[in-house]
DNA sequence: CATGAATGAGTTTTCATTCAT
DNA sequence: CATGAATGAAAACTCATTCAT
C-alpha cells in the first residue's frame, strides 16, 4: 500500500471515531489541513489557506469543527491512540514468549513496525510534536497514553528479559531510555535530519539493535 | 551563578553582536519576548502582550527591531553559535590529548557542560527547536552551525579514539548518531518529559555514559 | 385552559391566516421561535438555533417562510388584530348600554379581559414590542391597528360617558392617555417588573380601577 | 444649552468614569454608536458601520473597546446613574421641606426635570431600554439602581407626604406605581407615540399633574 | 415535504506595523 | 529614544439562504 493510500485510509478511519460519515469535502479539508498544518505550524496557518487547498467554502469548515483548534484535534487526538496500538495487544505475554524469543528480537520488530508506522504519518506526527507544547489538551492525552500505556507494557517487557537474564540489572527507566533514545533518534536521523539521503534501512536498523544490545546485553 | 543571573548575562552579551548598546527597555523587551515565545510559540504570540510583559510602549519593540521576525531571530540566532562553542577551540588536539584521555572522559565532560548549558538557556532552546522547522533562516543556521562545525569536529573525535582502539569500528555516522541520541535522550528526559522529578544526576549521567560505552568499547 | 394550551391553540390559528394546513414540524418552528425569539431577541436569534430546538432540519424552516423576516412576521402580525379583538364586536353601542352601565365596569371588565391576554402571549407581546420599532411593516400595522382601530373605539367610549356626565371634561386624548397609562402600568409592574411576586391580583384591580375613577370621575 | 450641545457634553463626561482622557476619535466612535444602536438596535448594528459613520478604522473601535458589548455598556452603563441623579442630593428632606410644600409641588418639578433629561437622552435611553431584556449586566444594574436608589427614595417622598395627610391612605407600592405610571405614559408618548406632534407642554404637564392629585389627594 | 451539506458575504476581532507628538 | 493612537489587512467565525438528494 503506498504511503498516499494508507494516508487516505487513515482519514477514513477518523471517521468512525466521530460519527460514521464523513462527506467528500470533509474529507478534503482533513487532508488539506494535514498539508497546512504541518508546513506552516498551527497557529501559523489560516482556515482560509485551508479552505483554499481544500477547494471548499471557508465556511464549510467551521460546519465540521467548531473552531481551528477542534480541526487540529480532530487529527491528532487519534493519532494518540494509534501510537500505542502494538502494545495493546491481547495475550501480550503469549505472544511475547512464542514470537520474540530475545530482547533484541522484540527490539527489531518493535523498530520497524514503528519506522512504519511514521513513514506513514510522519506529518501528523510532526503536527502532534509541534502542538503537544502548546496545547493542554494533547498533553494531557500524551501522559495518558505514552506515560500509562506504553510505558507500563515496555516496563513488563523489559523486566521480562531481564528476569531471562537476557540483559543486565539496570532500574528499568534507566533502561528504557536508554533503549528508546537510540530508536527515537535513529527514526528522527531518518525523517527529519536527512529525509533526501540514500538510506540502506536493513542494514541501519540492525547495527542500530546492534548498538542498544551491546549497551545492555547480559553477556 | 543562579539561572537568573546567567540569563540575564546571556541578554546583555546579545548586545555586543547586534551593535554594542543596550537600553534598560531592550533588555526587558528581550527577556519578555522569552518569556512569551517561549510560552505560546512565535506565532503564537503577539508583539503587544511582549510589550505589555516588558513594560514599554509597542512601537518601542519596532524601534529596535524591525519587525517581529528580526525580534525572534535577535534571539535564537546567538544561541546557534553558543551551542558550537564548546568545540571551537583552538589547539583542539592538544586539549583532547592532555585532558580526556579516553572517549568516556570526553563524553563526561561534554555531558556536563550541555547539561549546564541547556539548564541555563532551556527557554531559547525550547524557541529555537520549535521554530527551526518553519523559519529557512534558522534551518541554515542550524546545518551550519550543527552540520559542519559540530559533525565535522565530533567525527575527529570519533576518529581519534577508534584510531587509539578504544572504541569499535563502526561508520563514523552511526557511532556520533548513537552517542548523540543517548546523550539527547537523557538530556530531553531531564527537561522536558520530567523536569520536576528529583533526578540524582551524579548517577544518571555515570549510568548513562556507562551505557554508551558498554555499546562501543572495543572490548 | 392552561397557558400552555393556550399557546398550542393560538398557534395552530396563525394557520387559518396563512393557508389552511400546518404540519407538526411547522408547528415546532413557530413554537421554537416564539421561544428564541423572546430570549434572545429577533436580531439576536439564529434560525439554526430555531431549528435545532424545533427538532428540524435547518432547510425546513425556509420551506415554509421564505426568510428569517418572514418567519418573525409571521408570528407577530396575527398578534396586532387579537390585540384589538376586544374592541371590534359588531353593536358595540348595545353592548355597551347593556352590560357596563358605568365607565368603571367598562374598564373592569376591560382590564381582566386584556390581562388575561397578556398572560397569555407575554412572549409574543414581548416580541413585538421589542420588534416594533424596528420593522416598518410592524410599525403601520401598530398604527394602523392601535391608532385606527382602538383608539377610535376608546374615544368613542369615553365620550359616551362623558355626555353621560360620569367622567370629567377633558380632552378625550388627555383622558384616553391617562387611564391607559395606568392600565399598562399595572400589567407591566405584573409582568415585567415583579413576574415572580405574590400577586393579589382581584385587589390589585380593583385599587387601580379605583385610583383611575378617583382621578377623572366627575364627582 | 441645546440638545446636540448637552449630547456633546454628555459623552465628554463618559470620559471621567473610563480613565480620564478621551480622543477626538474616540469621542466620534461613541457618537456613531450612539446614532446606530440606537436606530438599528444593539445585534442589528455592526461595527463596520459605526466605524465607517464615525469616520476611523474599525480596528480603532476595539482599541478602545475591547469588544462590541463593551461599546455598548460604556454608552449605557453611565446612563443608569444620570437617572437616579436627582434623588441621591445630600439634605433630600431639607429640599423638600424648603422647596416643595405639597406632593404636588414636587411631581412638577420632578416631571419638568425627567422630560427634560428624556429630551436631551432620549437616544441612550431607546438604546439602554431595548437592551436591558438581553443584557444581564444591565438588568444588575438597573435592580440596583431603580430598586434601590429610587424606589427607596420615593417611598419616603410619598410617605413623608401620607403622613401630613395630603395623600390618601394607600399602600406606598400601589401609589408610587400610579404615580409613575402616568408620569411615564405622559413622556412616553410625547417621545415615543408622537414625537413629531404638536404640544403644548406647559398645559399637559399641569393637566397631567392634576389628574394624578386627583386620584390620590386625601380630598 | 424534509433534509443537511454547502455556500459566501458579512461579522467581530486580532495584530504587526506606522507615525505624529 | 519612547510613546500609544491609529491603521488596514487578515484572521476566525457566523449565519441566512440555497439546492441536490
Amino acid at each position: 500500500m503506498s504511503q498516499q493510500e494508507s494516508m487516505e485510509q487513515w482519514i477514513h478511519e477518523l471517521n468512525n471515531i466521530d460519527d460514521g460519515k464523513m462527506t467528500q469535502k470533509q474529507f478534503k479539508i482533513i487532508e488539506a489541513a494535514i498539508e497546512v498544518f504541518a508546513e506552516k505550524g498551527y497557529a501559523g496557518s489560516s482556515t482560509s489557506e485551508i479552505a483554499q487547498k481544500a477547494g471548499v467554502a471557508e465556511g464549510t469548515i467551521f460546519r465540521h469543527y467548531k473552531t481551528k483548534k477542534d480541526l487540529l484535534l480532530s487529527i491528532v487526538s487519534p493519532m494518540m491512540s494509534k501510537l500505542i496500538a502494538p502494545f495493546i495487544i491481547k495475550n501480550f505475554k503469549e505472544v511475547l514468549e512464542s514470537d520474540y524469543p530475545t530482547y533484541e528480537d522484540f527490539l527489531y520488530a518493535l523498530m520497524i513496525n514503528r519506522l512504519e508506522f511514521v513513514r506513514k504519518h510522519h506529518k501528523i506526527i510532526k503536527i502532534m510534536l509541534q502542538e503537544i507544547p502548546f496545547q493542554p489538551h494533547l498533553q494531557t492525552e500524551f501522559k495518558q497514553h505514552i506515560g500509562t500505556h506504553i510505558f507500563q507494557r515496555l516496563s513488563e517487557i523489559a523486566e521480562y528479559f531481564k528476569s531471562k537474564g537476557e540483559i543486565i540489572e539496570l532500574p528499568t527507566q534507566e533502561l528504557l531510555r536508554y533503549t528508546a533514545s537510540v530508536m527515537i533518534g535513529m527514526i528522527a536521523t531518518r525523517f527529519l535530519l536527512m529525509p533526501d539521503q540514500p538510506w540502506d534501512e536493513e542494514k541501519e536498523v540492525r547495527d542500530t539493535i546492534r548498538l542498544i544490545m551491546n549497551g545492555i546485553s547480559a553477556k
